[in-house]
DNA sequence: CTACCGATTGACT
DNA sequence: GTCAATCGGTAGA
């Protein structure tokens, strides 16, 4: 990959503004096995403030604690005995992240496929546990630091304009269901979460 | 120590 | 559309 890793500044903003510009950037993946990655099309923001959903909102325990960390590391946990990927935004010790739930599969579709059992190309990264599998992202990169360009990475691609974003609830959540913090490249096909989800 | 449960997925009707 | 498998984190006794 010759594009340059996303630069700190980048995730030192509040988590709705990343969420939203990283909807078009790549995220690369780099193992000994070889390069898989691809283009952002889903992310939603977990606030540090007034949210319940987040993960930081009754303080650092040691699952959490990548989420007070300086902004641009990895904060992966586990659900559902699964794992999950997201960007920590904001200076270090405020607690938002953007978590990553979808990506446009670019590079290495082979490997991903081998990674997930040979499932259909269109669910190899929909949905933030299959796009970890996919990546062979685990606990291992937890408080990675994503602004090296090695490993795991994020990269500039292309911006979309703003009638290609899409908003909508956060899926899986019990509280803070009110909150729109979901964004998405319309129509992209690439998509997690029910259909009616994907229209606004 | 036990009990509960989730930022999910895949199989099934 | 429905539903159960899954297992480490967290809270509470």
């Amino acid at each position: 990959m010759t594009n340059q890793s996303l630069p700190r500044k980048f995730f030192n903003r509040d988590p709705v503004t990343v969420a939203r510009d990283m909807l078009g950037t790549l995220l690369i993946r780099e193992t000994e096995a070889g390069v898989t990655g691809g283009r952002i099309v889903e992310t939603e923001a977990y606030l540090a403030d007034g949210d319940a959903a987040c993960h930081a909102h009754r303080g650092p325990t040691r699952r959490n604690a990548a989420m007070f960390g300086a902004p641009g590391h990895a904060y992966i946990y586990t659900i559902h005995a699964k794992f999950c990927l997201n960007a920590v935004t904001q200076a270090a010790g405020t607690g938002s992240a953007v978590l990553i739930r979808a990506i446009e599969p670019l590079c290495g579709l082979e490997l991903m496929s081998q990674r997930r059992q040979n499932r259909p190309p269109r669910d190899l990264t929909r949905g933030p546990a299959r796009l970890c599998q996919a990546l062979d992202v685990d606990l291992d990169l937890n408080g990675w630091d994503l602004t090296r360009g090695d490993k795991l990475w994020m990269a500039r691609e292309e911006d979309f304009p703003e009638n290609r974003i899409g908003s909508s609830a956060r899926i899986g959540i019990s509280s803070g269901q009110d909150l729109k913090l979901r964004f998405y490249v319309r129509a992209s096909g690439f998509l997690s979460g029910p259909a009616r989800l994907n229209r606004s």
